[in-house]
DNA sequence: GAGTGGTCTAGACCACCAC
DNA sequence: TGGTGGTCTAGACCACTCA
């Protein structure tokens, strides 16, 4: 056996993904039943699983089974980050968030069809802005499902969504997708932010899931960028 | 039992690690010692350790041990990310590539803290600008261990470092760790790269590890920002 | 209640490393 | 040659989902 036997499973099931033999929502079969047609044991179908749920191809649920995702836009390995903001959760200062919108509204195009929403899918719409030590330098643009999240207040937007979320809602955030590019101010950043002469803006774009692989909550942060850092870890 | 066990033994281990118990460069119990004094089998210390390894507490190494690893910079759960540079390889454009320097010296105060190496120990110095279509928009600047490479020609630069590093000499790459910032153009940037007016860079630094921990490579990537790009799939 | 994934066990053989 | 981690097996019990 030139391979191990878990990874050549992993390969044969990211083949068959790729081509359409499983499609995106798609259950796979079980670890049982893959584990008699590879003719080996639970245990190591399950290894190559993991990989497969390690590298964004399913995901696992308790119960139900392993739900095949969409990859067309992901289709490279990478994991975990941490932002600045994320970071600044953990440390001693906090940030002063001030909330400049927070509506009830009907998705734009462009959020129906980030979300796979229709037009008649209600979606919270919350703005805030970020200062470390009176300087705006954040801004935070949330959209979330209204059939997720039947309320939300000033309040809640001041603290953490996140948190009201985990711990007051009792819904469990499974993942997230995310995206960085560097862009142009807008006039919105212009006025919400104080750019101080600052050109750009490092933006990262969060796509956040529920434990049913259904996407609920989609989060733009923008960063002005003598406050950014990433730092990451990375496995080969 | 509340937990499950592998993750009480993983949370047991890093309190270790962080109360000093085990110093970095230290190797763990093997994992029969492990599962001896946990009261438990093999497979399930191996979970624990696997975890330990992902959030970048140990280096597993195959007949040798588990390496505790330096935390200190480091100390919250990050993992896998992909570069513009590094997307570019799987495309069909290359990019063409310019050397400015090759050199073999002392390194720098800086380099000598940054790889914890001594004054005598000779490295590579490369400066290498990257260009898509005639637009030199990456600035490569290397550092590696003259130990640990003593040929490096400008044929090789030209094409790549790493595939020559891990096929012809056949060194095993094992992690690397990165870290992002956005920063002012110095004038090194505005004379190798075409800026075109663009007033911030996106930094990447690479600190390259080799299979036995050892730190052997320094990599600052320049990026000019509107042709940079990172997305990130990011487990919880 | 049948089926799913999550955890755990006690063994086995292997490739690799150091002495 | 003995110890290490890497892989694999054939079972077991559990928590969870869904009809």
């Amino acid at each position: 056996m030139q391979q191990n036997k878990f990874h050549s499973i992993y390969q044969h099931l990211v083949q068959d993904i790729k081509n359409g033999i499983y499609a995106s929502g798609d259950t796979l079969p079980s670890e049982n039943e893959l584990a008699q047609s590879f003719s080996t044991s639970r245990e190591t179908v399950r290894k190559a699983l993991n990989r497969l749920s390690q590298h964004g191809y399913i995901q696992k649920v308790r119960g139900k089974g392993s739900i095949v995702l969409d990859m067309q836009k992901f289709d490279f390995p990478v994991s975990g980050l941490v932002s600045f903001k994320e970071l600044s959760e953990s440390m001693e200062e906090k940030p002063a968030t001030t909330v400049h919108e927070l509506t009830l509204t009907n998705p734009s195009a462009m959020m129906q069809e980030a979300m796979e929403i229709g037009e008649e899918q209600l979606v919270w719409n919350v703005i805030r802005s970020r200062a470390f030590q009176r300087e705006s330098i954040i801004l935070d643009k949330d959209v979330l499902l209204y059939s997720k999240i039947p309320k939300l207040s000033r309040e809640i937007c001041e603290d953490s969504i996140y948190s009201y979320i985990e711990h007051d809602l009792g819904l469990t955030i499974s993942f997230a997708k995310k995206e960085i590019t560097v862009e142009e101010p807008t006039q919105e950043d212009e006025s919400l932010l104080d750019l101080d002469g600052f050109s750009n803006i490092v933006v990262i774009k969060n796509f956040v899931y529920l434990e049913d692989a259904t996407l609920f909550q989609y989060t733009e942060s923008r960063h002005r960028p003598d406050k950014f850092r990433f730092v990451d870890f990375a496995r080969r």
